[in-house]
DNA sequence: CGAATTTAGTCAATCGGTTGACTAAATATA
DNA sequence: TATATTTAGTCAACCGATTGACTAAATTCG
């Protein structure tokens, strides 16, 4: 018996509570706080076990848009991140899509590349499409973000920065990743050391250099600091370039990106400075592609996705209710030493 | 004058339609006519312009929650692919959002990490989340995706894979990507030439391997292809140090995807093989990264924000009634040389 | 000038669940 | 046994926007 029109375009034609209502021969209310398991439902086992089967026999499963137009809720957050082949951002995607999933609430994906910038912060929270936003940046001007994100008073929390004026954050203990890596490169009878960060009005940028500068000085290097206008590869090759042109280089060099890192790597190389005998490298967040580079690199592993899970709590939790916090993801900073930094000295 | 409750806690309270129609003092659906450019909106230019004045004072935006369930299309798709950290989807991502972004559809995320596969798959659509859906995946076998995308009638379309049985796909060229591959390697007086698959039964690595044997046929090369299990960079590493253990090694050696590339060109490093002095590289599927590998390695472009963009079309035409289609981007792929194939015999 | 048509806008049903208030029957309590 | 309480389930009013059908006024046409 064909259930469905013939036609082929015809729509699947979903059952509604309605139907499942007839068929159990109850109100639509009870089937609805049966499947919802609503503490109010009184039904016999009889009852319920009717409903049950009803909704298994038509495949019965709740609209939502209807349940999100009565509840006012849509079970949904929106992930802001500035660009999607960054590899960078995949860790914080994956925590965030996980954590979502086992909770029930679906991932809505939003980039903010330039241009369409303002709608799209804009238009996810205010056509109602998501209770709450998350928002991965590394380069967005704070300004820009306090504007667009304290405008509406909505559930926002940002991912890995903190701005100040917006309140609900996640990030993780950068400072003290950035102190690993100089400890670790302080041994080898190490005198000199560079490091290279981000642009110094993003936060964390500037913890990453704070915690680098203070290692350094706390193991008695001579330290000097780049900055960079962005965090990728070219930055870490050009600064590279330009550092090993010198007459003298350091003897180490902190990367406070892998991307920075991978790039320095490579300018090591075309300036023909062998890496780890002339030079010990460690770069700050793991990937697995720090293992097959030539050197293999020597990495800070940062709870990333972990950074990703925490964040959609807090957002989850503010938008009960609960209120914005500034959080550290408590999980500590690891090191994996790769040939970058290793000086097998036999 | 504070519009919104003083309680801290109080909800946004947006404006509705109706609110917007009692400023301006029209009917609600006249609202709604407007906002919508719907053709059967008569309406002087004072009324329409006191409506829009409306719409701009309270800062109206249409609930979505109402729309999706009055005209039962969410204008959202949903985008499945296997694993977040695999940077080779995020071409595919990028070219999804931006097209999805342009036409005013929202892209909803899901994985389908083992485990909770077959919930996903069918949870979006049967809850009418989204639309349709986009299925990116080099992993599940055929049986599976046909089982699951066939069970329901709904608008599915798989990108960068084709499965019998499942009748909406977008591809690229990957045939003649491979051919470009072996044509560019088989300079240098090359003679013998390996290719590196990925699993035999996901048809995308078929593709690969035929245009890699018919070509390697042309050029009268004599070639051996390796299949291994999936298609990462340890798969190309291991089978790398394999290979280059052997009394004799290939002249060239053609990697199908650019993670096995990675994986490859550390295995020769490891066994102490100078590329390209002693075997010269490419692999298929470009990425910035390839820039910056020492040494930095020759890839084959493959269109693939395109495809995910293409892959968007096809599923919205679907929606809207058209006929599902397996189409290939008509793009061809091109050649990058880098170091780890240019011999540069001065 | 009267009839026909167009213009400007309104009415009301509907999409599919949810939820507070309510009723009737069954059970417990005094 | 009469009353209070619990159990089982129903009723109906929403949530906010869309859209086909309709009306009244204004304009065009013969």
């Amino acid at each position: 018996m064909a259930r469905n029109s013939d036609l082929a375009s015809a729509k699947p034609q979903r059952a509604t509570i309605r139907d499942v209502a007839r068929i159990a021969k109850v109100d639509p209310s009870l089937v609805s706080r049966i499947v919802n398991n609503d503490p109010k439902a009184s039904a016999t086992l009889a009852t319920r076990k009717r409903v049950l089967d009803a909704v298994e026999e038509l495949g019965y499963r709740a609209n939502s848009a209807a349940r999100m137009l009565k509840t006012a809720r849509t079970q949904m957050i929106g992930l802001l991140l500035p660009d999607f082949s960054n590899p960078m951002y995949s860790a914080i995607i994956s925590g965030v899509e996980k954590r979502c999933t086992e909770i029930g609430y679906g991932v809505l994906l939003g980039d903010h590349a330039e241009g369409h910038s303002e709608k799209t912060f804009t238009d996810l929270l205010e056509s109602g499409q998501v209770d709450g936003l998350l928002i991965a940046s590394g380069t967005l001007p704070d300004s820009f973000l306090k504007n667009n994100i304290l405008n509406h008073h909505a559930s926002v929390v940002m991912i890995n920065r903190r701005v100040r004026g917006a309140d609900a954050s996640v990030i993780v203990k950068d400072e003290l990743g950035a102190e690993l890596a100089v400890q670790h490169l302080s041994q080898y009878g190490t005198k000199t050391i560079t490091g290279i960060f981000g642009h110094r009005n993003v936060d964390t940028a500037q913890r990453r250099k704070k915690g680098f500068e203070s290692a350094a000085e706390k193991f008695g290097l001579k330290h000097q600091s780049i900055e960079v206008a962005s965090w990728g590869m070219e930055d870490g090759r050009k600064v590279g370039v330009e550092l090993l042109s010198k007459k003298v280089i350091p003897d180490a060099v902190f990367a406070s990106t892998i991307m920075m890192g991978i790039g320095f790597l490579r300018a090591a190389h075309e300036m023909s400075i062998k890496i780890p005998e002339d030079l010990r490298v460690v770069a700050l967040h793991d990937s697995p592609i720090a293992n097959y580079l030539t050197p293999s690199l020597t990495t800070i592993n940062l709870p990333t996705i972990e950074m990703g899970a925490q964040a959609v709590d807090l957002l989850v939790s503010m938008m009960n209710g609960g209120s914005p916090r500034n959080m550290v993801v408590s999980d500590l900073p690891t090191l994996t030493i790769r040939e970058s930094s290793r000086l097998d000295i036999d």
